[in-house]
DNA sequence: TTATTATTGATAATAATAATCAATATTAGT
DNA sequence: ACTAATATTGATTATTATTATCAATAATAA
């Protein structure tokens, strides 16, 4: 995801809204653009603190929250762990594959399977807007 | 699924844990099964409260969990909804429709989606143990 | 019938998420 | 740059679902 362009859409949205941009909305996106993939609230938060940013824990939270609002961030669940968000713009659709022994995330994409489903969905006279896949099993390292 | 046939599953696998019948699991069993499908604790909670069972909270929830052990029921989340169980002995795999209006989940099955995704898995060098898929969008009759 | 011990039910603990609110910071208007 | 209006922050509390605790009770085997 480009940088400057995220910045722009939550830019834009916080116009819309008339909302603020303020010192703590700009940390909190760099730095959850820089950081992994499918993070929680608390891993965030812990970067964040480290860096001596000064940013509470429920100012991590509410704007995580305004990233999935402007659509730049997804928010997932697996299992019974806490939320985990990852980086929207830009990205397409994805499923996820999840290894249960070291909690690595993969993520895959197929078009056939993507197809399917809307047709699955078609023939029992359901309107699809979104969907979500989990295959759980082990990854290659952890075989 | 067969009533008998349920309560046989239970009593064995009490009997093989060294574990006791008791008046409580018999009554939480027979409601569940009549219960409908997807029902959360606090559902199942409330109708044996209605037929005066005088059965706790915490014992409904001991009790599904053990259900689920003994193989009689599955857990499911749905969105950032409470846990929610459902009948699984003598239910094939299924995939979830569910409505974002009113709330219905469709149980649905494609031959052709569960195979594209164990090869989607294979092709990832990933093996995969169970998997979830979930269509959210609207139903028939809030389209 | 009795001894053993699993279970129950009420309640407290835990944990994630969301709400509250006074102090502060941002923004628009002058 | 100054001010007024008000959105935001950060610390804390509230809420909610789930799980743990524990004395009293009930199920089981001998």
């Amino acid at each position: 995801m480009d940088r400057d362009e995220a910045r722009d859409i939550l830019f834009n949205f916080i116009k819309e809204k008339s909302l603020r941009y303020t010192r703590q909305r700009e940390e909190i996106l760099q730095t959850f653009l820089s950081a992994g993939r499918h993070i929680t609230v608390e891993e965030l938060y812990n970067v964040l603190r480290k860096k001596n940013t000064g940013i509470g824990y429920a100012t991590v939270h509410r704007n995580l929250k305004l990233m999935k609002e402007c659509g730049l961030a997804d928010e997932m669940k697996i299992g019974s762990d806490k939320t985990r968000f990852e980086q929207a713009y830009g990205q397409r659709h994805h499923d996820h594959l999840i290894c249960m022994k070291c909690g690595r995330i993969i993520e895959v994409n197929d078009d056939r399977i993507e197809r399917l489903q809307d047709k699955l969905a078609e023939v029992n006279n359901f309107f699809p807007l979104k969907h979500k896949l989990e295959i759980y099993g082990s990854c290659k390292k952890c075989r």
